[in-house]
DNA sequence: ACGTGTGAAGTCTTTCACAGCG
DNA sequence: CGCTGTGAAAGACTTCACACGT
């Protein structure tokens, strides 16, 4: 009841795309930055940003904008990205594998230190450099070694009997690859990831009709 | 075309999200079911659930609630979801690769039907059948073919310019796989999927020295 | 009885617009 | 001056609660 300031789940999701931009202008040399250039370069607005930062009080100076290091630092130290986050990959499977191996993970910061399968047949094998074990010792060893984040790479059919075992290990925080809704309480947060679902977002916005052999007097025009 | 005010981007979101619900409880044999039991099943609220439909005129009845077959058609027509969509991936590095052969594309009608690189060494090549090609060659072809869809799983410093590309050929939708914000015009629509970014973004929920640090007073809803 | 569809209320988010500071 | 930070207004979305059809 006393400090009922939450952040907005969007602003902490714009957060991280504002991060991705200082990062580039960190890199680029770049000292300062007002509001409306970093709009323009993530497709946000001067006042969106400006209250965004204001919800953490605040890291500009009148008149010249923000210090694009000092800036980055501080997005960083709230989204908690001054450690390294040890994960746990639920799904050795093709779509597994390829999570796996995608090395923007390591590059910043998220470390998948245990790999988990049901199947026999991939117990034991190595998947990038990490050796793939038995499902039913997850609960023991995540609980012990406190992962606090799970990647699922199962089928939608195992998702929530995964993520059931995930929760009951101490995991608060999900990367849902699963096509599947995760239920889970308050204090475990989920992002799915659905390349289908978002694919059918899309085409709600395009009207029907194209390619194959259709004439061409019916286009878009939205 | 039937609205007189837009549907919130929101809603259509949801509606993917239903509609993954309702094949399962379709192909399970469920003849009905009700706004609370598919809140249930997706994490909603059945309010929500029924308010979503209602934009488009409502879909049950009262007492019973909605049979499942109807409403998964009418969810599809409204996704535009009756139709192949055919989409061009841009990028044939090991991401580009790795999506390729994500088999729920074409399992849920959406094909890749061209794949282009603008490295000499792969072009030629074949990624899941489909040969890639100079990227180069992109703007006719697309154009020609009246491809909407681009996947985008270029590096972060090449995502605008084959965007730009990409738009100037025609496409409409951007599912973009690089971290980087792409700038389009109001007419092209744009969904990124950044694992990364999805992690920095759950990682603001946990809180930071998980071995130590068990603060008393600071606790989240339990 | 039961569960939908929807006005109305409530809550959350974005945008405006400007005071104030470097 | 230019640009931030922020009250206030506007707008968008969610939830409530109940009339109504079956």
């Amino acid at each position: 009841m006393q400090s009922d300031d939450a952040i907005p789940d969007v602003v902490i999701k714009r957060l991280t795309i504002y991060a991705r931009a200082l990062y580039q202008l960190h890199a680029s040399g770049a000292a300062t930055v007002s509001s409306s250039e970093l709009a323009a370069a993530t497709g946000s607005t001067a006042a969106q940003i400006r209250r965004d930062f204001s919800y953490f009080g605040g890291f500009g100076t009148q008149g010249k904008g923000y210090e694009v290091g000092r800036l980055l630092e501080e997005v960083k130290r709230i989204l908690n990205l001054n450690e390294q986050w040890g994960m746990v990959l639920i799904g050795a499977g093709s779509l597994g594998g390829a999570v796996a191996r995608y090395n923007r993970f390591a590059e910043n910061g998220f470390v998948i230190c245990r790999i988990y399968d049901r199947n026999p047949e991939r117990i034991g094998n190595r998947l990038d450099g990490v050796t793939i074990e038995d499902v039913a010792t997850l609960r023991e060893t995540v609980s012990r070694e406190q992962i606090l984040i799970a990647i699922l790479t199962v089928p939608a059919s195992a998702a929530q009997w995964a993520a059931n075992l995930a929760i009951s290990a101490g995991v608060k925080a999900f990367l849902n690859y699963a096509p599947a809704s995760i239920l889970a309480p308050p204090d475990v947060r989920v992002h799915d990831i659905d390349p289908v679902a978002a694919l059918q977002s899309l085409t709600y916005y395009l009207s029907p009709g194209r390619s194959d052999e259709v004439e061409p007097s019916s286009r878009t025009t939205a």
